[in-house]
RNA sequence: GCUGCUGUAGCUCAGUGGUAGAGCGCACCCUUGGUAAGGGUGAGGUCGGGAGUUCAAUCCUCCCCAGCAGCACCA
C-alpha cells in the first residue's frame, strides 16, 4: 500500500498508510500536538484541520489514546456550548471566560439576577439542543479593530479587556457555531453534535470575582463536569457520593472526636477520641523531633502589638488578628495586645536572650505553637482552616553556607514522617516574592536563589508558584489532598533574611564580629487541625491502629462472659493498647455493626466458648471472617500494631 | 469579606399562617442472643437569634449569627 507523509507543526514527519483516516491520525498523535492545528497534504487535497483531525469526533474521543487531551476537547467545547445557552436563554448576560478545569469546566456570566438550581435543569436541555443541532464549528482569526467594534456592539465589556490583555502582536481567534461566537484559542470539536450529549452535567452557581480580584465585580460562575462516555461520569458521580462519607466532618461526628459550635466559629472542641489521635501524633512529633536535633521552647499568647509592629506583622496582619485590649486606659495609649497569630517573633527572642555564637548554628527551635487568628468568615472549613490552631512549628537559626543542607534535612525528616502516617506522595511548590513584601530586592534576590538552589541539591524540581511567597521570603509548599480533591498547604520550608534583620538577631562569628542569622521558618505537618482532618479523609477514618482512638473493643456474647471480657481488656490495656469492654445487653451481631461503623479495628468477641478455652474471636474492620486466638497470641499481636512506627 | 444556598429533637430529615412529626440514637422493661440493626414503652423541640407585618409567625419581610459550595484571603 501507498504511504503519505504527514508533516506535524513540530517539525517531525509521520508516514502512514495511505488508506488512513483523519481519525486515526488524530489518534496517533500525541497530545503535544493536540493543541496546535494541522496543516498537511493529503493526495492532493489540503487538509487544514483543527485538532483532532476527524469527521466524527466521537470516533476520534474514543480512540484517542490520551484520555486527558480527549476530555479537554469535550469540556472546552461544553463551556462554549453552555455560555451560547445561557445567552439564548437569558439573552441581557454577559459572557466572560470558561476554562477547563480538572473533570469540567466552569464559565463566569455576568446577569443581573441570579441563577437558580432550577435553572441549570434548563441550560442542560438548552445545551442538548444545540448538540442536537450539530452545527459546524468554525474558527476564524480577526484585526483586533475589528474585534473590539464587534464587542462593542454587541454589548460585551468583559471581551474588550480581554483582548486590551491580550499581547497586541498575537491574532485573535473567534470561534463560532450557528450564530453564537466567543473569543478562544482553541482547540475545538468540528460540530457541535460530536459532543456527548449524556456524559455532562452541571453542579453548581458560585460567585467568582472578575480577573480574580476581589475589589472588581463578582461574577456568576457555573461549575459543570464531563467526560468522553456516561460510564465515567457515572464512575465519576460514585466517586463524589463515596468521597462525601469520607468527609471529616461528618466522620468526626460519626466517631465522636471533635465538634464546633456557633459561640466558637473556626475553633475546635476536641472529644476524648479526637484528643487521642491529637496527643498521639503529637506525641509521635515530639519523638521526631527530638531525633532531629530540634529543641523545643513555649512562648506567649497574649503579646504586645510593639513586637508585631517590630516584625511587620501588624502592618500587614492587624484586621485578621485578635485584638486583646486590657483596659480603657491602655486602649487609650494604644498599647494594644494580641493574641499570638504566629511564633516567629517569639522565637527570635528566645534566641536574642545571650549571646549566641556561630557554635550554636544551626539552632533548631521548635514549638507545638498555639495560634489564633481572624480568619475571613468565608475562609473557614471544618478544622482544615481555622480561628485557632496549633502549629508544629520550628525556627531554623542558621548561616547562609547551611541553608542548603537544613533544607535537604527538612526535606527528608517530612518525607519520613508522612510516610509514617501513610502519605506517600505530596505536592511541592515554590513560591517566590509577592507584590507586597519587606526587605529589597537584592535580599530577595539571594534568598530565592538559596532555597531554589537548596531544593534542586535535595533532588526536586518544585512546581513553579509565582508571587505566593510569605511577605519575609521565599517558601516551599508541600500540599495534601482531600477527599474531593481539594489541596491544603501543609508542610512549609522557608528562607528569611528580613525577621533576623528587623528583630535584631545577631550571632558572634570566627571573626569574633557580630553576624547576621538566616532565619529557616519549617512546618512538617502545619497545624494538627488540618493534618488531622486530611489524616482522617485519607484513611476515611479508618487510621492506622497505632493513631486509631479506640483500637480494641471486648465485646460480651452472653453476660455469664463479662467477667472473662473485664479479665481480656485488662490484660489489653496494661499491654498498652486502647481497649475497652462492651458488656451490654445487647446481641452481638447489634455490637459488631455498632462498632465497625465506628471505625473500630479490633472487635474481639467472647462467649462461653471463648471463656472455656481461654481464647478470643477476632474481628479485624473491613473483614467479614473471624478467627480465634489465645489472649496471649493477640494480646503481643496488638501492642506491636499499637507502637507507632518510630518505635518499632 | 463577597455571591448563592441552608438552619425544625443528639443525628438524618419531613411539615404547616392557628405554637410540630418520622427513622436512628437515648432511658426503662422484656429478651442472654455467636459476628453489620430483637421487641415493647417512654422522655426529649421557645422550629438559629432579634425586629416587623398579622387577630395569630416555625412558615411572610428585614437585620444579625452560624454552616455549606465557590471566589478572594491564608504570616
Amino acid at each position: 500500500m501507498a504511504q503519505i507523509s504527514l508533516t506535524f507543526p513540530d517539525g517531525n514527519a509521520r508516514d502512514y498508510d495511505a488508506g488512513i483516516t483523519p481519525a486515526e491520525v488524530a489518534a496517533d498523535i500525541s497530545s503535544s500536538l493536540a493543541k496546535k492545528a494541522i496543516s498537511a497534504h493529503v493526495d492532493g487535497q489540503h487538509w487544514d484541520l483543527q485538532w483532532p483531525i476527524a469527521q466524527d469526533a466521537q470516533i476520534a474521543i474514543n480512540t484517542m489514546k490520551d484520555e486527558d487531551a480527549a476530555n479537554e476537547l469535550v469540556r472546552h467545547d461544553l463551556a462554549h456550548i453552555m455560555a451560547r445557552a445561557v445567552q439564548e436563554i437569558w439573552p441581557d448576560t454577559r459572557v466572560t471566560i470558561g476554562p477547563v478545569i480538572a473533570n469540567g469546566w466552569y464559565y463566569d456570566f455576568d446577569r443581573a439576577d441570579a441563577f437558580t438550581p432550577e435553572d441549570l435543569g434548563a441550560i442542560e436541555k438548552k445545551m442538548r439542543d444545540i448538540i442536537n443541532l450539530r452545527d459546524s464549528v468554525r474558527t476564524e482569526v480577526w484585526e483586533r479593530d475589528r474585534a473590539i467594534q464587534h464587542y462593542k456592539d454587541t454589548g460585551e465589556p468583559y471581551k474588550i479587556e480581554l483582548i486590551d490583555a491580550i499581547p497586541g502582536d498575537e491574532p485573535l481567534r473567534m470561534y463560532w457555531h450557528g450564530d453564537w461566537q466567543d473569543l478562544c484559542r482553541g482547540p475545538h470539536l468540528q460540530h457541535t453534535g460530536q459532543v456527548p450529549a449524556d456524559a455532562f452535567k452541571l453542579m453548581s452557581i458560585a460567585g467568582a470575582y472578575w480577573r480574580g480580584d476581589s475589589n472588581r465585580p463578582m461574577l456568576q460562575r457555573i461549575y459543570g463536569v464531563a467526560f468522553t462516555n456516561k460510564e465515567k461520569l457515572r464512575d465519576y458521580l460514585n466517586f463524589l457520593e463515596e468521597a462525601e462519607k469520607r468527609d471529616h466532618r461528618k466522620l468526626g461526628r460519626e466517631m465522636d472526636l471533635f465538634h464546633m459550635q456557633e459561640e466558637a466559629p473556626g475553633q475546635v472542641f476536641w472529644h476524648p477520641h479526637g484528643w487521642t489521635i491529637y496527643t498521639t501524633l503529637q506525641d509521635y512529633m515530639r519523638r521526631q523531633q527530638r531525633r532531629g536535633g530540634y529543641v523545643e521552647v513555649n512562648t506567649p499568647q497574649v503579646v504586645d502589638r510593639k513586637l508585631w509592629e517590630k516584625s511587620g506583622h501588624w502592618d500587614k496582619y492587624q484586621d485578621h488578628m485578635f485584638i486583646v485590649e486590657v483596659d480603657e486606659e491602655h486602649a487609650r495609649e494604644k498599647a494594644v495586645n494580641a493574641l499570638k497569630p504566629m511564633n516567629c517573633p517569639c522565637h527570635v527572642e528566645i534566641f536574642n536572650q545571650g549571646l549566641k555564637s556561630y557554635r550554636d548554628l544551626p539552632l533548631r527551635m521548635a514549638e507545638f505553637g498555639s495560634c489564633n487568628r481572624y480568619e475571613p468568615s468565608g475562609a473557614l472549613h471544618g478544622i482544615m482552616r481555622v480561628r485557632g490552631f496549633t502549629q508544629d512549628d520550628a525556627h531554623i537559626f542558621s548561616t547562609e553556607e547551611q541553608i542548603a543542607a537544613e533544607c535537604q534535612r527538612f526535606i527528608d525528616f517530612l518525607s519520613n514522617v508522612y510516610r509514617d502516617l501513610g502519605f506517600a506522595k505530596f505536592d511541592i511548590l515554590f513560591s517566590d516574592r509577592p507584590d507586597t513584601r519587606a526587605g529589597d530586592d537584592a535580599v530577595w534576590d539571594k534568598a530565592e536563589k538559596a532555597l531554589l538552589d537548596a531544593t534542586r541539591a535535595a533532588g526536586i524540581e518544585p512546581k513553579m508558584n509565582p508571587g505566593e511567597g510569605a511577605f519575609y521570603g521565599p517558601k516551599l509548599e508541600f500540599s495534601l489532598t482531600d477527599a474531593i480533591g481539594r489541596v491544603w498547604q501543609c508542610g512549609t520550608f522557608q528562607v528569611d533574611f528580613v525577621l533576623p534583620e528587623r528583630l535584631g538577631a545577631t550571632y558572634i562569628g570566627a571573626d569574633g564580629a557580630k553576624h547576621r542569622p538566616v532565619m529557616l521558618h519549617r512546618a512538617c505537618l502545619g497545624s494538627f487541625e488540618r493534618f488531622i482532618g486530611i489524616l482522617i479523609e485519607e484513611h476515611a477514618g479508618r487510621l492506622p491502629f497505632w493513631l486509631a482512638p479506640r483500637q480494641v473493643v471486648v465485646a460480651s456474647i452472653v453476660s455469664e462472659a463479662d467477667d472473662y471480657v473485664r479479665e481480656v481488656t485488662d490484660a489489653l490495656v496494661k499491654a498498652g493498647i486502647r481497649a475497652e469492654a462492651d458488656l451490654r445487653n445487647e446481641k452481638i451481631n447489634y455490637k459488631v455493626r455498632e462498632h465497625s461503623v465506628g471505625k473500630v479495628p479490633v472487635i474481639l468477641a467472647c462467649g462461653l466458648r471463648e471463656v472455656e478455652e481461654r481464647t478470643v474471636s477476632v474481628r479485624r474492620l473491613g473483614e467479614k471472617q473471624t478467627s480465634v486466638e489465645t489472649l496471649d497470641a493477640i494480646s503481643t499481636s496488638l501492642a506491636r500494631d499499637a507502637t507507632p512506627p518510630d518505635l518499632l
